[in-house]
DNA sequence: TGGATTTGAGTTAACGTTAACGCAGGGATC
DNA sequence: GATCCCTGCGTTAACGTTAACTCAAATCCA
């Protein structure tokens, strides 16, 4: 079964020579108006459909890109992945999806793959600053593009495209609006240390506290892993201090949601009792129940700029053009931090703009 | 940059043909342990790895599926894909990843994109119960295998590999266990009617309220789109009846999400005043702010299951054997129904279960 | 009307791997 | 000592598409 038509086919059929199908199918010159409609017309019966393998192995192009992320249940990421993918879609191109599950191993794994494959490009989110596999590709001058991740140290590195949201702003505004609502003793759940997100994330914080003049000491941060189990141990390890803090930023939303659970099997209410806050604003955070003050981010916008970023690498042929590209985040205002508590009414969304 | 080294690199470099570096590095017969092992180390030391598109080219097998879903925003999809991405990555298989965003023409698009690509099968996630995208398919005897679906109506598409849980029973333990809480006039959320998935869980509600004697009358249902804004829409028409039900039984926990804002935003408390239920346990179900009632399915071992299915269709060579796996689902019983207000403590489940 | 150009093809090779086949030399067999 | 087979290679073609090159016939232009 599933032996396609090719191109040798028709050519028999039509009692031409290949060339001349390719060149009818192609709209290429060199041929008359009527055989060109013979063989379109032979075409259409049988359905033709080139061999996309062997385009590719003249072309050297495969019009494919690698996508590589954690894990797929991290919610950020399928919001992030339908920018990837409608964008890759529109502009002609097939995205192969790879979950390392934080194992630098089955990244390597994945890398290898990807090459064998032919892949034009590759999309990396955030996981290490220092990661040997990126290093190896940026030094063969691997077209790619990082997502929500900076990496630095390596010589050569500085010229990667990337697309990030500025995560020391965002960092600073989370805890600004923290310290706004009262708060001195914040608690962090943080990623871990070689992960650029949170580095960068805990600098805004840092900058925050000093700037507004606070203790430092009153600045605890715990090492979470980005997921929710990680952010309910770290906020139960919060809550169980002889001076636990009044409020906890946990540094993306799934880590968050973990601490809300912590936070109520602790017999405490979100906000009256403890502040909490996220980052990423992934869909569930607006939700009625959990109205998770958050920092925004254009997921969507951020994985279609990364395409267009990487497809112009690719096909661009400008060798030398570098983009990286920061986006501004928001803070989004919603009840776990208390600003209905203090008389406030909290800007509510109209349910559409979800 | 970037041009792989090739067998013929290192047979040139070693002297020898390119069939004999293949032998070398494929261990062939018919070469000296002497040879082989020179070459090995040549090969090891240009980093060698073979062309995966010239392989598939000679073989006719690219070891890639291709994964077609509606939109992987639905929280149900990340949590099967999973399952996919995992066991197709153990067993040496990669996934191109295909949003459809439920348009029958993008889909139309992506197969043939994927068969020009020469995937060796594909995963199809509910949709319509009619595809004539998928009837082509079967017709060319493409091997496929579909989750969360069926198909019927067209000749010959009995004979569909499928993995589906027994949405029938879903349906049926749902309802009976607002029956059981007490609730007689239920409001069904469904989906399309051209969606197999509904329409079943839709005959398990029929099936429940039959076979408790209760008024075909008090059963009201409403379309949805398997999206949380129709789940917010349906619910909000549900309560402004003049004789609104007393529960809502959303056909997936992602609209239940919705029918949840809805409720709240009317005033009204869940399970107090409207109890409501989902289908699908998806992660943020089980949150302790939500504490949705709904039908477990083992998402992860679906996806895992269809993979395996796909792959020994394609491997296995018995072109005949048909197989279609109906997973159990289960009742889970959290607060949203009620069940703790009526002097049962609702099972919880520690943490680490979640 | 004869030479130059254009048109409408066909032939051939290339992409990188796989695989069938060929073939010389050497050891075993009778 | 002739036959047979095995070992250790090399040669060649194939997968389906693209593209450079060739070439005869038709057309054009002076």
């Amino acid at each position: 079964m599933r032996r396609h038509t090719t191109i040798k086919d028709i050519a028999k059929v039509a009692g031409v020579s290949h060339t001349t199908v390719y060149r009818a199918l192609n709209d290429k010159p060199r041929i008359s108006q009527s055989t060109k409609e013979q063989i379109i017309s032979i075409a259409q019966e049988f359905n033709y459909q080139p061999n996309v393998l062997a385009q590719s192995l003249v072309s050297g192009r495969t019009k494919t890109l690698g996508l590589v992320i954690t894990t797929i249940v991290n919610p950020f990421y399928p919001e992030l992945a339908r920018g990837i993918e409608a964008t890759a879609r529109f502009l002609g191109y097939s995205i192969i999806l790879c979950c390392t599950n934080f194992d630098i191993s089955v990244e390597k794994q994945y890398i290898d793959m990807l090459r064998s494959r032919g892949v034009d490009g590759m999309i990396f989110t955030s996981a290490h600053i220092h990661d040997p596999n990126i290093t190896r590709l940026v030094e063969d001058n691997f077209p790619l593009v990082l997502v929500n991740r900076k990496i630095s140290g390596d010589p050569g590195i500085e010229a990667v495209d990337y697309v990030v949201v500025d995560n020391v702003m965002g960092g600073y505004l989370a805890v600004e609006h923290l310290i706004k609502m009262g708060h001195q003793r914040i608690g962090v759940i943080s990623g871990p240390s070689d992960s650029s997100v949170a580095a960068d994330r805990l600098v805004g914080v840092r900058n925050a506290f000093t700037e507004y003049g606070l203790n430092p000491t009153e600045l605890l941060v715990l090492e979470g892993d980005f997921l929710k189990p990680s952010g309910y141990e770290a906020a139960r390890k919060f809550l169980s201090l002889r001076n636990p803090p009044s409020a906890i930023f946990g540094i993306n939303d799934y880590m968050a949601m973990g601490a809300l659970e912590a936070i109520l099997d602790s017999g405490l209410r979100v906000s009256e009792d403890i502040a909490l806050m996220g980052f990423n604003d992934i869909e569930f955070s607006s939700l009625r129940t959990i109205e998770l003050s958050t920092i925004g981010q254009k997921k969507y916008e951020m994985g279609s700029i990364a395409v267009h970023t990487l497809i112009e690498r690719i096909e661009g042929g400008d060798w030398d053009k570098v983009t990286q590209i920061t986006l501004e985040p928001d803070l989004i205002i919603r009840r776990s931090c208390g600003y209905h508590l203090r008389g406030y009414t909290v800007p509510t969304r109209s349910y559409s703009q979800i």
